[in-house]
DNA sequence: CCGCATCCGTGCTGATACTG
DNA sequence: CAGTATCAGCACGGATGCGG
């Protein structure tokens, strides 16, 4: 992530010195993970496939609203990160899987706890934005 | 995340359990979270803010890279969503702060535990970025 | 069944200039 | 200092048609 205080301090919470600074570029791990996973199909991708490894067309049809398009794309990222691995079995017709891999199961651990957090906290977020939202309009007033 | 259980057992009969169907919705507590924190600057202004309030032009500062417009914008959604709080004392010139909210703090600690295995993953990702995109090369031989 | 190729609209993003 | 306004580029993502 470069995070440039004093000789490069790891981690995020740890000491309480100075004020990091955060570098968004090619060697940002935080930026290369989450924007990733941060895209519009791959957590769904992911959490479809925890629970065994899939064909594409049983993926396609269990993540509602996906398109081919970005089925396969997704699918050749996730792969290409290491999360997934792609399997063919030559029969008639084709058959292909797609499952985690060990680095994929150990990511989906924290991203877990990620998205319980989320569901948690879906109501309060979506109450939030209402009030949010209402303080624009009400900005209107005369 | 708007889980739907039923049926859905179409296909290749062996299924040993039920799978999940996923929908990618407005009312995904998943996407509406993770769509937030996945564009390309949420993680690490809400990173910079872990460690205390912050003005406006401080964060520009610390968070290399970002342009103005999206700083703003960036924290209006983060504030939107309740993640961050905006304060402005009316003194001259003025002083705005911004601060993460009991939820902004809350939401923190789950990222955190992703963050902390992007960092630990980095090497072993770009490695596998590197298998991959060998593989594709030499595809190209005859 | 499992894709890839192509077209194309839309929205994200940065650059630049201007305001209270 | 802390924004807003406007324009332009381009990547994201959907629809469709073809191929192994």
């Amino acid at each position: 992530m470069v995070v440039k205080n004093k000789g490069q301090a790891n981690a995020i919470g740890e000491e309480k010195a100075e004020k990091r600074v955060f570098h968004n570029n090619d060697e940002c791990p935080i930026r290369n993970v989450v924007a990733q996973i941060g895209d519009k199909w791959s957590v769904l991708i992911l959490f479809a496939l925890v629970e065994g490894p899939d064909r594409f067309n049983s993926l396609k049809s269990r993540v509602v609203g996906v398109s081919q398009r970005m089925l396969t794309q997704t699918l050749r990222d996730l792969e290409r990160e290491g999360y997934v691995s792609r399997t063919v079995y030559p029969e008639v017709p084709v058959r292909v899987e797609y499952e985690l891999t060990k680095m994929g199961r150990d990511l989906v651990k924290p991203l877990y706890q990620l998205v319980s957090w989320a569901e948690a906290h879906h109501d309060e977020i979506r109450r939030s934005r209402k009030v949010y939202d209402g303080r624009s309009e009400s900005a209107l007033d005369s």
